[in-house]
RNA sequence: GCGCCUGUAGCUCAGUUGGAUAGAGCAACGGACUUCUAAUCCGUAGGCCGCAGGUUCGAAUCCUGCCAGGCGUACCA
């Protein structure tokens, strides 16, 4: 609809110029906009305003000129008028508004998918949590945004992989390693100093328990080296198997899981770094080797190799980033931690010196959450084990309600996530809100069936009994839904999907409110049960994009 | 110190990328269930958009400087 009423003012305008009433023919980028207030209309475009120097005439004779070339072969505008300083706005025959509905019968569950992406490969990769404990609310965040944005993405006309790095290399792992040891030498009766920097969790003495069943006493004789790296393989495995399933709970699956330790294994990270120093921006000093991200943008240079000889993980992570647009993706797409933010301009600047455009990267900064019960605070602390797990959450709350909430704020902003408001189900929660309009109307379409209503289909003539101003709301609201849908993969922001999708919800509660679907006369039960199919089918795709459920039933 | 994020109704937050009289939910107050699910709806009240300048036809939105809170500032990952 917004598309139609463009191009009426683009023509409008081009005529004006024709026959002389505009004075130049330069007609610039249309701006047209749902206007707040429902006394501007149903469109509003700024356009005279825009013109008004290009034209040098006054915005409201320039709109005056539009108005008078206007042609409407459709019918589409009921009404024109010019209003404030220039604006011109449009209103919409109520009747125009119908064929939105059968664009949403016809399309089905590829409704507003516009092909933004046009087939692009794109990678988002998210969670990414070290193997070395269970996954906590703030991964919930990062798993709850990052699957959202990769299935609008693709809904929207991208190639997109989602990926889970694992990061199954490195000092933390020899650390979750030792840990393991320690208790496992702990159940063999030793006794030992357990050092703070190791982990503490409860979930270490269960994985000692477990490999001790399987091997015994036998780690104990061998070299402690041996017996820490094999704790920590087994280790990591284990609490790996463990995050799979979390998220699997979750509803988020992976396409692929990649290991870091492989990047080591195919000799990635020492090919990357000899790339480098062929391109001289690899230096050493003090005994380390630095790389030169200052060159690129970086407040300093970091080191990529360590005096000791070792690696660091942004020496790993580079060869990650290479690998990443060497398989193909255009774009790619990291969700981190807002702890994480002051790694960005490094990494932009590998980016760079890898000779990939700064477009082709973006990070989704996704701020901390602050876990809440009944508005107290709840301590968070993986080192000292004690945290509420994602699982845990999932488990009180539900998947819904947790996905839902998660999503309910901008990524940018910190979240309070009340465990207790979680449970409500009152608008303090508006998950159910939403939900509850799908069930309501599938309780109506059983009903209908029940009343030996006619299987619905398509019906001009009942369509058109579709008038009272809370239905025609409905479509309009309907109709914005591909805008929304555009809008969000651009910006990459999954939150403005679930805000419509409270709107739409509410418009439809109104209705239900005022209006009854099956009355006896057959043609109006018709027209709206077309009305509430469409509408029943917008929300379960949008909260299919967001990762929540749409029940038949509450 | 420097960097990033945030600051909008009593509380939790949106605000269509610079548009017209700034919007929701909760809490408060007053109403609506013999009706397709009341997990709902309708109404009332609630504002110096952190503060001060600037940019222009027009600013919650862009720029500068302050103030407050959070996070970060490793040869950790």
């Amino acid at each position: 609809m917004k598309q139609k009423i463009k191009n009426l003012i683009i023509n409008a305008a081009g005529r004006a110029h024709q026959k002389g009433d505009l004075p130049s023919a330069d007609i610039p980028e249309v701006e047209v906009e749902e206007p707040r207030a429902e006394a501007h209309g149903d469109f509003s475009t700024n356009i005279a305003l825009v013109m008004a120097s290009i034209q040098k005439m006054a915005p409201r004779k320039i709109a005056d000129a539009i108005i008078a070339h206007l042609q409407d072969p459709q019918e589409l505008i009921a009404k024109t008028e010019i209003a404030g300083p220039g604006f011109i706005n449009f209103f919409v025959h109520p009747t125009a508004w119908h064929p939105v509905l059968r664009e949403i019968l016809d399309a089905d569950t590829a409704y507003g998918a516009a092909d933004i992406g046009q087939g692009q490969k794109f990678q988002v990769e998210f969670v990414s949590s070290n193997p070395t404990g269970p996954l906590h609310v703030g991964h919930g965040r990062g798993a709850a945004v990052g699957d959202a944005v990769a299935n609008i993405l693709a809904f929207c006309g991208y190639a997109v992989q989602k990926e889970y790095y694992i990061n199954d290399s490195g000092r933390q792992i020899r650390t979750l390693g030792r840990s393991v040891f320690l208790r496992y030498r702990e159940l063999s009766g030793q006794k030992v100093e357990f050092p703070a920097e190791c982990y503490q969790g409860a979930y270490i003495r269960d994985l000692a328990a477990d490999i001790k069943t399987q091997k015994g006493d036998g780690l104990l004789g061998q070299p402690e080296e041996d017996a820490i790296m094999e704790c920590a393989r087994f280790a990591a495995d284990k609490i790996l198997d463990g995050i799979r399933d979390d998220l699997k709970l979750f509803g988020v699956e992976f396409d692929c899981w990649f290991s870091e330790q492989s990047l080591y294994d195919g000799g990635r990270v020492d090919e990357i770094l000899k790339h480098f120093r062929k391109q001289g921006i690899i230096y050493e000093k003090e005994g380390a080797l630095w790389f030169k991200t200052s060159d690129f943008g970086d407040e300093k240079d970091r080191v990529v190799v360590k005096a000791n000889g070792e690696t660091t993980y942004f020496a790993s992570d580079i060869a990650y980033h290479q690998d990443k647009y060497d398989r193909g993706f255009e774009r790619v797409v990291d969700v981190w931690g807002a702890d994480h933010h002051g790694y960005i301009p490094r990494m932009k600047a590998a980016i760079e010196a890898c000779g990939h455009r700064r477009g082709q990267f973006d990070v989704i900064l996704v701020q901390l959450v602050n876990l809440l019960r009944a508005g107290e605070p709840m301590a968070m602390s993986t080192r000292a084990g004690e945290f509420e797990t994602l699982r845990d959450v999932i488990n009180e709350v539900g998947r819904d309600a947790a996905r839902f909430i998660f999503l309910t704020r901008h990524y940018e902003s910190t979240l309070d996530f009340d465990l207790e408001i979680a449970k409500q189900k009152t608008n303090d929660n508006p998950v159910y809100y939403v939900q509850y309009v799908h069930a309501r109307i599938a309780s109506i379409m059983r009903k209908g069936t029940e009343q030996g209503a006619d299987e619905i289909s398509w019906n001009d003539q009942a369509v058109a009994h579709i008038t009272e101003p809370e239905e025609i709301d409905l479509i309009k609201a309907l109709a914005r839904y591909p805008d929304i849908l555009a809008g969000s993969a651009k910006s990459m922001e999954p939150h403005r999907v679930t805000y419509y999708l409270m709107e739409l919800a509410s418009a439809f509660h109104t209705y239900y409110n005022k209006h009854r679907v099956l009355t006896d006369d057959a043609l109006v039960r018709c027209g709206r049960l077309n009305l509430i199919l469409a509408v029943q089918k917008v929300i379960r795709n949008g909260l299919t994009l967001l990762g929540v459920s749409a029940p038949d039933r509450m």
